[in-house]
RNA sequence: GCACCAGUAGCUCAGUGGAUAGAGCAGCCGCCUUCUAAGCGGUAGGUCGAGGGUUCGAAUCCUUCCUGGUGCACCA
């Protein structure tokens, strides 16, 4: 809440202290649009069953009582509601140079998104994951968390087997200009189809793979496909803080120190006899309700681990529970800072980098995957540790939706995917076309394209909940009016353009003179004012659509402003042509609309052009 | 069968206890002698899936039902 509107709600509760003697919430809210005043109160309409009296009165009674704090004109009951006028001139000043960020607090958070298996190229199913982890993570940041983002790198699993045997079965070895995730990802479609005449010993040579993997010897070639992976994420300005291997997480006996610490708790049990002879299995009806069938098995009967054993191992190390992982740089990431990797031969704590050691844990991956995480958080919480207990309070799986293809669901097996690679050319192709169009002579063209086409697609990841289906349509997707990253984009760049008119004419901040500003600012003003509560709403949810939401109501209030006319028809609003003293002030909140527009869409991981 | 999620304007979605339920797209009517029309204004369009309940007040909370999606392996 605005310093504002937090000194309104305790002008409210010292006028209301004097009517009641219990404490009361007082909520403070938005006079809706037509109603008389700024902020407003329901709070009579809750001490009308203690005081035994109808609203209305109860609201004469508060207004009577109350004392405006600086920067609020006065109080007026409206009907039931009381509400209260702003200063325009006050409000928009004390909105001026604020901190958009919450100051770093030591609280460490760490964000698990991407985690794509590394055996071919990544997807617009992909896309949503990693741009949503991205955005969350910077959310998180901008309200004072300590963010670690994680990469997990499946290196053991089947899937990454498959592509490599695919390139020996096939005798295929990679072009030297070959992007490796693509190319391995078409014989891993190839090796499916093949399995039709020759499963057998399609199905051995993957099991080798497979042995080889675990024990470390086909890294390098794994490496490459992540490296190549990695180029796309860039591509979308997306960055690690470290990659977490599987077989690193295995080596390091996360998965023994994990299954030891289960097998003592009394919820975890080794029957010797029925449906689960031999095989460890824990009993999670406790955790959670109304199950069939209460038992998960961890260990198979022939000794290999279930995904949600090394899972809790994994999740143990990230809250500090474990430590043994070594790390060594990965690469330079282009976009900014070193991505490390989880490496056998690293240290500890390369560069005095520590990892993991969070308080809270956030796991971004897709809603089918609900089930198994929470067994894994189940098992935490049953692990009869009091580490194991916190962990599972404060790991939060972040579920999104699935993105069908045109009405389809993918399917990376059998080939019906878009690669985020094709779709970000086209994105950048289509943008470009269209800058062409609008502004021809603009300088630097290309990055623009870049800038828009990225944005269109990034927002129309987030602008809806994650828990909404998303139907990929290119002209949904790419869509560069209406709701959309450009119609955000736009809106600030016309805002930095009379900025920089007026630099050129050498206008000055000091001889702005704000009490000349009107309703018409203080609209705008308002708007901008929701910034706080809407960056720790959407953090505290992991919401980002509400960022994206923000975003447009700020680009649309602007936008408004901008085009204003009075009741001839003439524009009132044009900043530069104003008066000398409401000029400035107007300068002043146009600098403060541009600055707000591109921090919301930098939260979004989507760049603020100056010109368009 | 059990569990989770969704059902708001023709379409895609905002809105989770407060004031006449909002936006984009599609439709219709206007606005560039321009601080960038990738924009703005207006108009039309809604039994907020259905029924019951709680409340001064419900799209929002509870409950039953209907429809759609997903999940319930010694896979991940």
């Amino acid at each position: 809440m605005t310093s504002l509107r937090l000194a309104v709600q305790d002008a409210f509760k010292q006028a209301v202290a004097g009517l009641t003697d219990d404490p009361i919430d007082v909520p403070v809210q938005e006079v809706p649009e037509g109603k008389p005043g700024h902020y407003g109160t329901p709070v009579a309409f809750m001490l009308a069953k203690a005081l035994r009296r109808p609203p209305p009165e109860i609201a004469a009674d508060v207004v009577a009582r109350f004392v405006p704090p600086p920067g609020v004109l006065r109080a007026e009951a409206v009907g039931p509601y009381i509400n209260v006028f702003v200063d325009p001139g006050g409000f928009v000043q004390g909105l001026l140079q604020r901190p958009l960020d919450q100051p770093p607090r030591d609280e460490k958070v760490i964000v698990e998104h991407t985690s794509v298996n590394p055996n071919k190229e990544a997807h617009v199913g992909h896309l949503r994951n990693i741009v949503l982890g991205d955005a969350v993570a910077r959310i998180l940041a901008s309200a004072g968390f300590n963010v670690e983002v994680q990469n997990y790198i499946d290196d053991t699993g089947r899937q990454a087997a498959e592509s490599l045997f695919a390139a020996a079965y096939f005798g295929q070895t990679p072009p030297a200009d070959a992007k490796l995730d693509r190319w391995y990802g078409e014989l891993y479609v190839r090796l499916g189809e093949a399995k039709e005449q020759d499963g057998d010993a399609i199905e051995a040579g993957v099991t080798d793979v497979m042995h080889a993997l675990e024990r470390g010897e086909r890294r390098d070639d794994v490496a490459a496909i992540v490296q190549a992976q990695l180029e796309t994420f860039w591509a979308l300005g997306v960055v690690y803080d470290v990659l977490v291997w599987e077989s690193d997480v295995v080596a390091s006996g996360f998965l023994e120190r994990g299954l030891d610490v289960l097998k003592a708790s009394p919820y975890v049990t080794q029957p010797s006899e029925g449906k689960y002879e031999g095989a460890l299995v824990m009993d999670v009806s406790s955790f959670i309700a109304g199950l069939e069938e209460p038992n998960v098995v961890l260990v198979r009967r022939d000794g290999s681990a279930m995904y949600v054993a090394k899972d809790i191992g994994y999740q143990f190390w990230k809250a500090g529970l474990f430590d043994g992982l070594a790390f060594t740089p990965f690469a330079e990431q282009p976009t900014g800072g070193t991505l490390y990797t989880s490496d056998p031969q690293g240290e500890p704590s390369p560069d005095g980098r520590q990892f993991a050691h969070a308080q809270d844990i956030v796991n971004v991956i897709d809603v089918r995957q609900s089930h198994p995480q929470t067994l894994v958080r189940a098992a935490l919480a049953l692990s009869g540790t009091e580490e194991g207990r916190v962990a599972s309070e404060h790991s939060r799986h972040l579920a999104y939706e699935v993105v069908t293809l045109e009405g389809q669901a993918m399917s990376g097996r059998k080939g019906i995917t878009l690669a985020i690679d094709d779709v970000l050319v086209e994105a950048t192709d289509r943008a470009a076309a269209v800058v062409k169009e609008k502004n021809p002579d603009l300088a630097n063209a290309e990055a623009v394209a870049r800038s828009v086409g990225l944005g269109a697609l990034r927002f129309a990841m987030l602008k809806s909940e994650a828990k909404r289906m998303i139907d990929f349509r290119w002209e949904q997707a790419l869509n560069l009016q209406g709701d959309s990253a450009p119609y955000v984009q736009y809106a600030h760049a016309r805002a930095a353009s009379i900025l920089r008119a007026a630099e050129a004419e050498g206008l000055q901040d000091a001889d702005a003179d704000f009490a000349q500003l009107s309703e018409l600012e203080l609209g705008l003003a308002r708007q901008l004012a929701r910034f706080e509560d809407v960056r720790d709403e959407a953090a505290a949810a992991l919401a980002p659509h509400l960022v994206a939401q923000y975003a447009l109501d700020v680009a649309a209030s602007w936008n408004a402003y901008y085009n204003h006319r009075d009741e001839n028809g003439r524009p009132d609003t044009a900043v530069l042509r104003s008066e000398p003293g409401l000029r400035e002030a107007r300068l002043a909140l146009v600098r403060e609309t541009a600055r707000t527009l591109a921090h919301v869409l930098g939260l979004l991981g989507i760049d603020a052009p100056d010109a368009m």
